[in-house]
DNA sequence: CTATCTTTCGGTAACGTACCCGGAAAAACG
DNA sequence: CGTTTTTCCGGGTACGTTACCGAAAGATAG
């Protein structure tokens, strides 16, 4: 079918002609370049109004001599520790894909999640050669913090993803609401068992990493149960080795025999169903809840095998993508995008978890 | 940063000058037009292969003088019945507005829900005037099979969402697995739920509806329970009034007292959720779980309320959004599509449903 | 008043593809 | 062999924008 030429997509070529100028004038003021008197400039600003402009993607990317670059910071993914970061990744590169053709490139740099300084050293790198927007998970808080000032100097838009940081200006935040994903947690242990038995939270992982975010999703967890008298008890693990875990879990369960749900507040919780799963074979009678997070590929399998009976994800691929897509929209499309995008809360099992992404 | 001149994404213009041709004989061969000697032709595929060739997007929809009509045959938003459909129809907008600069419009036709008569009516409006591509949700299935018929004849590809004809060389089907989602209400039930109590399943449906969704819904819960001795009844309710609901239901609770569980296989839950709660104000002892399906606005107030616990849904905006995004894929883009997009199988709840969507 | 610099603007060649138009060569016809 | 038809192909313009180059007008200095 032809064109309709009843709705009319008017172009600089309508503008410049009722502005009496040339293409290229109304070119600069669209841009914002010097080169344009005063007087012509709120002229031509006020058909472009008038006329509601809006310009024409394809062309634009068409012409244009520059190629955006998005540079995102990342943890490394490793194999040994979490592959959490993997379905980020693999949703940045596919909105890659999806915006390559518009001139749209990514240079990925990655860090290491046990190495606060190799934060600083890649930040740094990246200001090298600055891109044009900055995708980054701001894992370390003050280390970002120092990083997204230079780039605020630079005047380089950039979104946080998978963790916040309030009040830093960013374009926009792109994550789970921690709080909010305990929270459902704990109505899970609400329907799953009895009333008056015992909630163990676990908290494993290293110093290093930030607590503060397991610590949201343990209040959470509180916030569902504030106005019960269900029985609480935390722990934390500072080593991820199957042997401390076993030891703090071996000595949590004896001294609280009423547990019938543990809650990992984070990935680890995979480890953490190696040893109820050998402590379920001993002990035949006892059967306890478990409820972790993320969609690693080996909690994916504990999953399956039913050793974890609930795995708390946020879309992870989703969010890599919609980091990037957030700051396409600002830097090529120019509209404004939301400040905070909560990801959904899924809750997978062992029943759901192949159509997961 | 000035385009790299490193990598090269060559163009109709280097594949003329190798050729030793024309830029327009190399079009006339890529669009597969008449006019050119099968020894040039076969000459240029050869360059075009060698060069592995990858059109440029902008350019040619930015020269291209035709639009890309896409036609969406869907179930009218019926307000005093179900809003389901306000969900896909918002996610088919919301690509519209993303690939409409792309030369793509979206025409949008609706049928009754309660009137097959109405589809082939619709069907046939639709044929008067073919667009380049259809995405139907085949509520009726002989009428569907007829209308795609027609389509086929015409060569145009249509996509079929949220439910599914099988063999009938549809591009894609893009929806739920009914009886996995049944299986996970399974799950569901089993893990809140004591072990020997009795499970209902009600299927609130006129009769002109699909009841083969809804039994492949009840295949799949039963299908979890096959090795167990779970008591498991099934009722079906013609009628979806609230009067007919106490009815049927009155009757099935008085039969069956030691029913604790109540599966919906539709979004007719919150119906149901009426009557239970006004039994359990009479009869205060008894607590009975309701699952149902999807996101309407009705069900999600019912859910917050806390009369209804588990919905079970799948992400209906993204199944609009993506039944024209394959199409656009096909036609435009000319990348080879999935056959099969099953959605995930999203558990929602009264702590989680406000991240949804 | 002329020379030089600055500001302001217009003309126009790209970007990669689609497609119209007309012409040359080849084939068919008489 | 001349004429018409068909087949095959190249030239060139258009799509809406970007951005370079240089011209005209105005400002400043000598």
């Amino acid at each position: 079918m032809k064109k309709q030429s009843g709705e009319q997509p008017l172009g600089v070529k309508e503008i410049a002609r009722r502005a009496n100028v040339a293409i290229a004038t109304v070119d600069r003021v669209i841009h914002n370049r010097p080169g344009v008197s005063p007087k012509t400039k709120s002229k031509i600003e006020a058909i472009i109004r008038e006329l509601n402009y809006q310009p024409n993607i394809l062309a634009r990317r068409l012409a244009s001599r520059h190629v955006l670059r998005l540079a995102t910071l990342l943890p490394k993914v490793s194999s040994e520790e979490t592959d959490f970061w993997t379905l980020p990744v693999a949703g940045i590169q596919k909105a890659e894909e999806e915006i390559k053709q518009f001139g749209v490139k990514i240079e990925p740099y990655y860090f290491d999640l046990n190495n606060r300084k190799s934060f600083a050293k890649v930040a740094k790198q990246i200001l090298k050669n600055p891109a044009d927007g900055i995708l980054l998970a701001p894992s370390f808080i003050e280390e970002s913090v120092s990083f997204i000032r230079s780039c605020k100097e630079l005047k380089i838009p950039y979104v946080f993803i998978n963790s916040d940081i309030p009040q830093q200006e960013s374009l926009c935040y792109i994550g789970p609401d921690l709080f909010r994903s305990g929270y459902q947690a704990g109505q899970l242990i609400h329907y799953c068992t009895p009333r008056d038995t015992r909630v163990l939270v676990l908290n494993v992982s290293h110093e290093i990493e930030d607590h503060h975010h397991l610590l949201r999703k343990e209040e959470g967890l509180r916030a569902y149960f504030a106005n019960t008298a269900r029985p609480i008890v935390k722990k934390d693990i500072q080593q991820t080795d199957p042997a401390s875990i076993e030891k703090v879990l071996t000595k949590a369960l004896q001294q609280h025999p009423d547990t019938r749900a543990v809650f990992v507040t984070n990935s680890r919780v995979a480890a953490v169903s190696r040893f109820l799963e050998k402590r379920a074979r001993k002990n035949k009678d006892q059967n306890i809840l478990l409820i972790g997070y993320d969609f690693t590929k080996e909690n994916v399998s504990r999953l399956d095998q039913g050793h974890i009976d609930f795995l708390i994800c946020q879309q992870p691929g989703e969010q890599g993508y919609r980091g990037i897509m957030a700051l396409y929209q600002h830097l090529v499309m120019k509209v404004p995008v939301e400040k905070t995008h909560f990801m959904p809360i899924d809750i997978i099992t062992k029943e759901n978890h192949a159509f997961y992404i």
